[in-house]
DNA sequence: ATATACATACCATTTAGTTTGTATTTAGTT
DNA sequence: AACTAAATACAAACTAAATGGTATGTATAT
């Protein structure tokens, strides 16, 4: 809840400014190498600011994969790949919009809490537990798209709708590395061109002809 | 090169145990984490020595990255995938032995490389090359025989050799990152049951019964 | 004799976190 | 409606510890 001060009208609270301040240095720098005074700079705000809302940096850093978690959901949920009636194609819609929403620099597309997790799952297991809610957690959403479309297509195998919207996260995220690894966006896009076309197999849908 | 000396013959030299060291502690806590004392006191040298090998610790970064790449080069050639006379039998093996390898600790099947790319990609150009250099140098050895099974079985997708080869490594990589996430290897193993598939898919093979 | 491979002690800077002070908002009382 | 008290949301200056790196010395190998 914002509160508006007669000194800095709009331009939000320093504890937001300091969640999305958050979001883009982590995601350029890491965790461990973004300093609290970077944080504080970016936000414009002083550290008296920064520990008046987060005890340590490390309730800053969950912190940040909760509020990612937020705008991330609320941003997939009104996205359009949910528009079409057929299950399965929200399904390889869905894989088309994360392809789709590569642009730009790395550090803007990629995601704040798969860096996260890879840096920092063995010393603090609260930023650890936050990631992992948020990836598992939207992978979730998933499930049911793929477990409706398995129904209407008649398809049984040896996988299950969980198990495959986890698969979807771990090409995005696997491609998220190449991309940096690579310096090319285009390795990350590379790998949902597979995703597709693997959903497209476990449902016997053919390859459509690309533009 | 080791060079024995008197006073501690067998324990190998400063560099090659600073170069070790950093494959633990970098894989558990991230390079920036790492500190040079932390490198120091596992390899039970001194500051002295660690600059005396390496002008700077992203030096080691790079160094350690280099060291990566050679050690993991010659146990992939080593390893008995390569044995099948079917090269998309080879293929599979290499996904299986993948698979195979995730025991342990995260910390000890994850890999250092991917790690290390992902959380100095912008801020170290030398770090990321060194791994990104690892990572598709290893890409590369599964291309001939992802097209030797292209040729055997008159396969013509969409798709190329080196982006299939790239894509295994996203699988791979995307695989480390959920189970950091999720602390649980099983996430890892998960993925390449889907890239096994996939790869079936892509070769017109009926999926094995799994034991 | 010289270069290599370390060890020891030290240093300047950076870093997370603290202390203290103050403007603004909210709640309670009259 | 006016006044007061307490809580909130910061700002500024400071601190102790950690950190990357250096300066210097010494044993060993060539």
């Amino acid at each position: 809840m914002p509160r508006p001060s007669k000194l800095s009208p709009e331009r939000g609270n320093a504890r937001t400014r300091l969640l999305e301040a958050a979001q883009d240095i982590i995601r350029s720098k890491g965790f461990a190498a973004t300093t609290v005074d970077d944080l504080c700079k970016q936000a414009e705000v002083t550290k008296g600011a920064f520990f008046h809302h987060f005890d340590s940096k490390e309730a800053l850093g969950v912190a940040a994969a909760e509020y990612w978690t937020e705008t991330t959901s609320a941003f997939f949920a009104a996205a359009p790949y949910h528009l079409p009636d057929d299950p399965l194609d929200r399904v390889l819609a869905y894989v088309a919009f994360r392809r789709a929403i590569i642009v730009g620099q790395i550090a803007e597309f990629t995601c704040l809490v798969g860096t996260m997790a890879q840096e920092v799952y063995a010393i603090s297991p609260d930023i650890r537990e936050a990631c992992g809610k948020s990836i598992f957690g939207h992978a979730a959403t998933l499930e049911g798209d793929i477990r409706a479309a398995m129904q209407a297509r008649r398809i049984q195998g040896d996988w299950t709708p969980e198990s495959l919207a986890r698969h979807t996260q771990a090409v995005i995220q696997g491609g998220f590395v190449l991309a940096k690894a690579g310096n090319d966006p285009d390795l990350a896009r590379e790998s949902l061109d597979h995703l597709d076309r693997y959903i497209r197999c476990l449902f016997n849908v053919p390859d459509e002809v690309e533009a």
